[in-house]
DNA sequence: TCTGGGGTCCTAGGACCC
DNA sequence: TCTGGGGTCCTAGGACCC
């Protein structure tokens, strides 16, 4: 063996950094909805238990949320991504090669032949976390990146691992993965799971004694990859280094139907502005930019449209008015009257560092904006989102998402950090 | 009444080149 | 009657992830 991979998940990740605050919440029933409070995508163990599924709409499972008195909790990202951060922080001091994978989630590579002191090692991380930031995590190991991710499953599953399995150092391991089902795989997914079940394969024991060639045909090389990962043979390497991003998108849907261009345009004007900053704060510039709009896909009685319309622009830029004027020439051309529509976006794509840009031989530089943009950000940084913003956004914002159950921005804005008071 | 948002990668097919 | 072979690039769509 040489080398172990373990995989770091924090447990019900957005539920646990909701009860962090509310004490009394530990041992009962919470969830976290989506954006504009739509779907379920985050359950305690106790929410888990009551049936409540994952990803499915709260407005259909409401009466069971209420009857159990669950605690909802829109969701709240300025919180988990500083609690995200503060666990982060801990694996990388303490270990030499991390990939965080997800806000969630990191991959870290073990010494090897370290057999059972593994455990030991990853028992006292999985303390120590608890600790300092006040998060539970579970922690996987095996000798690929798929097989750790199998090993948390089973960490988190049966409570007397403690938190912790591991898999590379393991006797039956196949008698493991035969209780695994197989769109519970990572990568393998629903699609994937049905053409796997045509075929008889059900369980993770399954997949990895199938037949290559098979797999090569209907689930690509992606699907291969996985079917040696079962094996042992290591094929997804730890990414120490995030490869550059290629897009930033920003979309949102309304709290209710839009029919208007202006209103629409107030809303695409406004996802513009925080997609260019969030360019900005990358030190990064777009060259085409994408708007799209659409109508509500779940109203199948009502007419429907979707659409997107690719503007490439001049010269790469990250300027808010350069981009939000295209954006709204892109959004008037597919704009039509009389539709019910629930969202739009934008995505930027075609992105460059900045000051690496490509000059136009027929065109001189556009402005660029930069020191405004540059005040512009530091006022929002400093103050608050949106305390300076473009006019063409609005300020009613009668589109704007709903959010009504959203805890404080606890560990990120002075203004609502937790009181404390001891008792007499 | 009420159904999220942000990403990446792979493939097939068309257009085009010499 | 008989109509090549090899390659690149782009795009749309599908599939996956959290």
């Amino acid at each position: 063996m040489n080398t172990v991979f373990a995989l770091l998940d924090c447990n019900n990740f957005y539920a646990s950094c909701e009860r962090l605050f509310r004490p009394e919440l530990e041992g009962s029933p919470v969830v976290v909805l989506s954006n504009n409070d739509g779907c379920i995508i985050a359950r305690s163990n106790e929410a888990k238990a009551l049936g409540i599924p994952m990803g499915a709409p709260y407005f259909k499972n409401s009466s069971l949320i209420e009857k159990h008195h669950v605690e909802v909790f829109s969701s709240n990202y300025a919180l988990y991504g500083d609690l995200s951060h503060r666990v982060m922080t801990i694996l990388q001091q303490m270990e030499p090669e991390v990939e965080i994978y997800s806000i969630d989630e990191a991959f870290i590579r073990l010494p090897k032949n370290a057999g059972s002191a593994l455990t030991e090692h990853a028992l006292f991380l999985r303390k120590k976390i608890k600790k300092d930031v006040g998060i539970p995590v579970s922690v996987g190991m095996g000798p690929t990146k798929t097989l750790a991710k199998v090993a948390n499953r089973i960490a988190k599953k049966d409570p007397g691992h403690g938190g912790v399995f591991d898999l590379a150092n393991c006797q039956n391991r196949d008698t493991l993965l035969a209780g695994i089902e197989v769109g519970d795989i990572w990568g393998i997914g629903r699609r994937n799971s049905e053409k796997l079940y045509s075929q008889g394969i059900r369980t993770a024991l399954d997949l990895k004694n199938s037949n290559d060639e098979w797999i090569r045909e209907h689930l690509t090389v992606v699907g291969l990859r996985t079917v040696m990962e079962l094996r042992g043979i290591p094929c997804i390497p730890i990414d120490h280094e995030p490869a550059p991003r290629k897009s930033v998108v920003c979309s949102r849907s309304f709290r209710k139907p839009v029919f208007s261009l202006t209103d629409l345009g107030e809303a695409v004007s406004s996802y513009v502005s925080v997609a260019a900053a969030k360019l900005r704060s990358e030190g990064l510039m777009a060259a085409n930019l994408h708007v799209f709009l659409r109508t509500n896909r779940h109203r199948k009685n009502l007419p429907q449209h979707a659409e997107t319309r690719m503007v490439s622009l001049v010269q790469p830029t990250s300027s808010t008015p350069a981009l939000i004027r295209q954006a709204l020439l892109g959004l008037a051309k597919i704009y039509q009257e009389g539709f019910a529509y629930q969202k739009a976006g934008v995505m930027l794509t075609e992105l460059a560092k900045t000051g690496m840009r490509q000059q136009n031989l027929f065109q001189p530089l556009p402005k660029n904006n930069g020191d405004v943009m540059d005040a512009v950000d530091r006022i929002n940084s400093r103050w608050g989102r949106n305390t300076v913003q473009y006019a063409s956004s609005g300020l009613e914002k009668p589109w704007c998402m709903s959010q009504e159950r959203k805890s404080p921005a606890y560990t990120t804005n002075w203004e609502e950090l937790p009181i404390v008071k001891a008792s007499p």
